[in-house]
DNA sequence: CGACCGATCCTC
DNA sequence: AGGATCGGTCGT
C-alpha cells in the first residue's frame, strides 16, 4: 500500500532530500486513524555552517541532539512556546542536518486534521496544513515523538505518485536573524500548489 | 540564576 | 500590527 522510503534516501545531501521530500507522503497512524499528506513545501538546514540551523557550529544541546543522531529519524522541537516543528535528520552521519517539512497537502484523514486543529466542520481545507506548526497540529505531532525513528510504522514518509511538478525556491522563513545564511534559496515548494505557506520573493 | 526571544499562528 | 506563551540558550 505504501512503499517506504528506506534509510539511504535520507543519508544523502541536504538540499537534494529536501528537494526530492517534495510529492512524497506523510503517513501517521494512530489509534483514531491513518492521516496523509502530500509533502508541497520544505527546508534545508545544515548546522555545521549554517547560522540559521539549531545546531550552527556543531554545538550539541539537549534541544538539538537528535539531529547528531541516525538519519531519518525526526527532529521535533518547540517554538514561540506553544508551537511545534517537525524536520527530518538527514545527510552524511552524524552531521546534524535537517530537512524541515513546512506544508503539505491533505490527502487522508482531513475530518480527524480538523479535530485535532480545532476549526469547524465547514472551514476550507487550504488553511489545514499549510505551515509547519499547522502540520503538526493536524498530525498530531508534539515532543513527544522528538528522535522517532521515520523507518518505523507509527510515523513515515512514503513514495507519492510520479506525477510531474516544477520545483520552485526562495529564501527560508523567519531567520532574519541569520546574516549571511538568511539569504540561501534553501527553501523549496511545489510551484502553482495552493497549500505552499507563502508566497517569498526570489 | 535571570533575561531574552523564537525555523509561528491568529485576531485585531 | 501585536499578542500568546514558555523552555532553551546564553550572559552574568
Amino acid at each position: 500500500m505504501f512503499n517506504k522510503l528506506s534509510r539511504e534516501f535520507y543519508e544523502r545531501d541536504p538540499i537534494t532530500v529536501s528537494i526530492e521530500l517534495l510529492g512524497k507522503l506523510l503517513v501517521r497512524r494512530t489509534k483514531e486513524g491513518e492521516i496523509v499528506g502530500r509533502i508541497v513545501e520544505t527546508e534545508a538546514y545544515i548546522g555545521p555552517y549554517d547560522k540559521a540551523s539549531h545546531a550552527y557550529r556543531n554545538k550539541k544541546t539537549k534541544r538539538n541532539f537528535v539531529q547528531f543522531g541516525e538519519r531519518g529519524h525526526a527532529y521535533i522541537f518547540r517554538v514561540y512556546g506553544m508551537h511545534h516543528c517537525f524536520c527530518v535528520v538527514v545527510g552524511q552521519k552524524y552531521i546534524p542536518a535537517v530537512a524541515l517539512i513546512r506544508s503539505v497537502e491533505p490527502v487522508k484523514g482531513i475530518e480527524l486534521m480538523k479535530i485535532s486543529r480545532g476549526v469547524k466542520n465547514d472551514v476550507p481545507v487550504t488553511g489545514l496544513t499549510n505551515g509547519p506548526s499547522k502540520l503538526c497540529q493536524a498530525f498530531g505531532i508534539t515532543e513527544e515523538l522528538n528522535g522517532i525513528d521515520l523507518c518505523g510504522d507509527d510515523i513515515f514518509i512514503s513514495e507519492g505518485d510520479s506525477k510531474p511538478f516544477e520545483v520552485g525556491r526562495s529564501r527560508r522563513i523567519g531567520i532574519d536573524y541569520a546574516e549571511e545564511y538568511k539569504d540561501v534559496l534553501w527553501r523549496f515548494y511545489e510551484e502553482n500548489n495552493e497549500f505552499v505557506s507563502k508566497k517569498v520573493k526570489e
